[in-house]
DNA sequence: TAGATTGTTAATCGATTAACAATC
DNA sequence: TAGATTGTTAATCGATTAACAATC
């Protein structure tokens, strides 16, 4: 396999902006532009260009002096980085209003996974047909994923549930979780990949933001 | 009204792990524990004590030396800093496979916010009850939003049709976003709270971070 | 060649951690 | 009082920004 970086550790940070990168860089393909400068990057995206060559550097020189960036070439390299060219298999639990949302809205393919099934709790719901797919009594979880191997499990399912089936799923095979459910795996297991998507914290954080904002307007008005 | 915090400063950094805070007090809480220690906190939390502490005095002293914090009065100061003693109008913009379920699974009053109204452009979709409430249809927004005022949107919407319609919602006097859509908002108002809920990048990061993982355990197999 | 812009090193800034005096 | 644990200051660590030599 080719090495993808200079050193072993690439921070957090750098790599939370990958996708950013990656979404201005389809952008800007799509418009047709062809190079581009880290400063004028960074004036699109709101960073600094500094930022921007600090973090493409993490992972080679894809730039040329006194030329900037090639959009095309760039938009490649950050997908490769990213591992978008090829596919893990996925599987979600939990086919409820969010998991059903997930399941029809996202794009899978164009972001590195292939979901090959979904399963839930509810006997109502076995047999419904979501994205082309039937959804799957969680007693069959066990035969469906030694004989389909998914690599990543995506949890929409309640906090209550979540721990074992979390210990359930490890033991079966699963490398990484999409984490809906607001139970924090990585107390329980803080090497496993995880991305958390705690909806709710994000809104109680906008609700703070916003009523500052609003008593600073209302503050600057006296 | 009540000064929140000491200095005006708070770093985003401390507001982000707020909720967090506040779902590990409502475990603890509903699990009859009634004094924690920070030590105690951070050993279930997966971070330092000092962090802790350095944390919650940005707000005040809620401890007691010798004793450690109290569970249900920290729950509650906590709650009063997000400002979840009250709660603002908020309206939802695209009843897409997202929309409904953010409308239908979202506990919106427990977290500061109170959804007032639905809209889609899709005249199909008008009239359809998601959650209790008619979805509108677009041309409505102007008037509703006179007439009733909301101080946040949700937009679940594609990006190509955010631009715009943040455009109007700002004007219509919308205070705050809580951004579904992969529109950068905050790159043309870097002055409005935004809080950007970026599956595709989430699912690109739980990409890299697995592939990672999995090319490790490959090579620790040689 | 001259101008532009990178790659990279050094400086700054901010956030996290450690230490400990204050105090319940 | 003695023990425990906070609130807070100081030290460390990491991430961002600035500067500039290398080079296309």
């Amino acid at each position: 396999m080719i090495p993808l970086h200079k050193n072993g550790a690439i921070s957090v940070s750098v790599i939370k902006r990958l996708p950013r990168y990656y979404r201005f860089l389809a952008d800007l393909k799509a418009a047709g532009v062809v190079r581009i400068s880290s400063r004028e990057l960074s004036d699109r995206m709101g960073l600094t260009a500094s930022q921007i060559r600090q973090d493409l550097n993490c992972f080679g020189g894809f730039g040329q002096q006194g030329y900037g960036y090639n959009v095309e070439q760039l938009f490649h390299e950050i997908g490769l980085i990213l591992g978008l060219d090829h596919t893990r298999k996925a599987i979600l639990i939990g086919a409820g209003n969010l998991g059903r949302a997930i399941a029809t809205h996202m794009s899978f393919e164009s972001r590195g996974f292939q979901l090959i099934g979904i399963f839930d709790k509810k006997e109502s719901l076995a047999g419904q047909m979501v994205r082309g797919f039937p959804v799957r009594h969680i007693d069959g979880l066990d035969e469906f994923c030694r004989e389909n191997l998914p690599e990543v499990a995506i949890l929409c399912i309640p906090r209550s549930e979540a721990a074992a089936l979390a210990d359930q799923l490890i033991k079966l095979g699963i490398k990484g979780f999409w984490n809906f459910s607001h139970y924090d795996l990585s107390v329980k297991y803080p090497d496993i990949p995880v991305e958390n998507v705690h909806l709710g914290d994000s809104l109680m954080t906008l609700c703070y933001n916003v009523n500052q904002r609003i008593a600073a307007e209302e503050a600057g008005k006296k």
